[in-house]
DNA sequence: AACAATATGACAATTAGTTGTCAATAAAAT
DNA sequence: ATTTTATTGACAACTAATTGTCATATTGTT
């Protein structure tokens, strides 16, 4: 039996997979040089944004941002350490407390918000949406494709 | 003066680095269950397929994949444990002796090989060649723009 | 209502990865 | 040629992240 023969798109696919370690590492160093400021490493404000809009459990923080539970649990605990967020009784779950930014926490998404604001727009300057939007597409679809594997 | 108003293809950007995070996550994980048989994790098949082709050292490894230099160190140490790469002196450079895969290395190379082009084959299936290379070449461009800020 | 299956968070132990420092080597500048 | 700057790998200390296990709560089944 012959050796299965990779296709073009398979090894475009790999370089696709490689470019996206790189990618993500360049991400998370240029990310924590940004808000290192803030005394946030990329795994806090992960956390932090997660929870912006709406307090959820550490598990859908988890879920939501493919975040390990542990992961976020020990995040979570850091921030709370940093009074930047705190418990809160879920009526909806005895056991899943929310998470909730403290006033102080609220200031620090703020300021966070502000840093992300400007970079985001001069880095995406020279991109249009539509570019973007294909990249976050095969994303999402090569996602499933990987799920279902 | 006004806050800065965040354009739209910031706004996606912004998306596109969440579902970056999300994706490296799940090719991590995927990538550990396929090659977990091999005994390798992630890192240690990303130093073992970068001697590939050709053996070199060890900060060479880290700049080509995006790791750290002391995690590449980490990692080769690991895989001389199992005996799957060695050190080779390296006439250009007395220090920085190339990293190069044993006879077994090799082994688990192929299988390795074996087990990606199934794989990659399968994933990308339903994907046009230039659909994979439009995300590559934005990850590119958009790491251009990290460097430079 | 009772039971089984799943989800959630806590904890401990382990493994993985980073940071800072150092000496040796190589490359670049003068 | 000499000096200065970069790179490279080693080591130790530290920090981050994962794994396995458990008790509790919730959801789904019968």
């Amino acid at each position: 039996m012959d050796i299965n023969k990779q296709t073009q798109p398979a090894k475009i696919f790999i370089e696709l997979i490689l470019e996206t370690f790189r990618f993500n590492g360049l991400l998370i160093s240029v990310g924590d040089g940004l808000t290192k400021e803030l005394g946030l490493t990329s795994s806090l404000w992960q956390v932090l944004g997660a929870i912006r809009e709406t307090p959820i459990p550490m598990a859908q923080i988890a879920r939501n941002m493919g975040l390990s539970r542990q992961g976020v649990r020990r995040s979570t605990n850091i921030l709370i350490d940093k009074g930047l967020v705190q418990f809160k009784e879920n009526p909806d779950h005895k056991r899943a407390r929310l998470i909730v930014p403290t006033e102080e926490g609220r200031k620090v998404l703020a300021q966070l918000e502000k840093i992300q604001v400007d970079w985001s727009n001069s880095v995406s300057k020279e991109f249009s949406e539509n570019q973007l939007k294909n990249v976050i597409h095969t994303m999402r679809f090569l996602s499933e494709k990987l799920y279902l594997l």
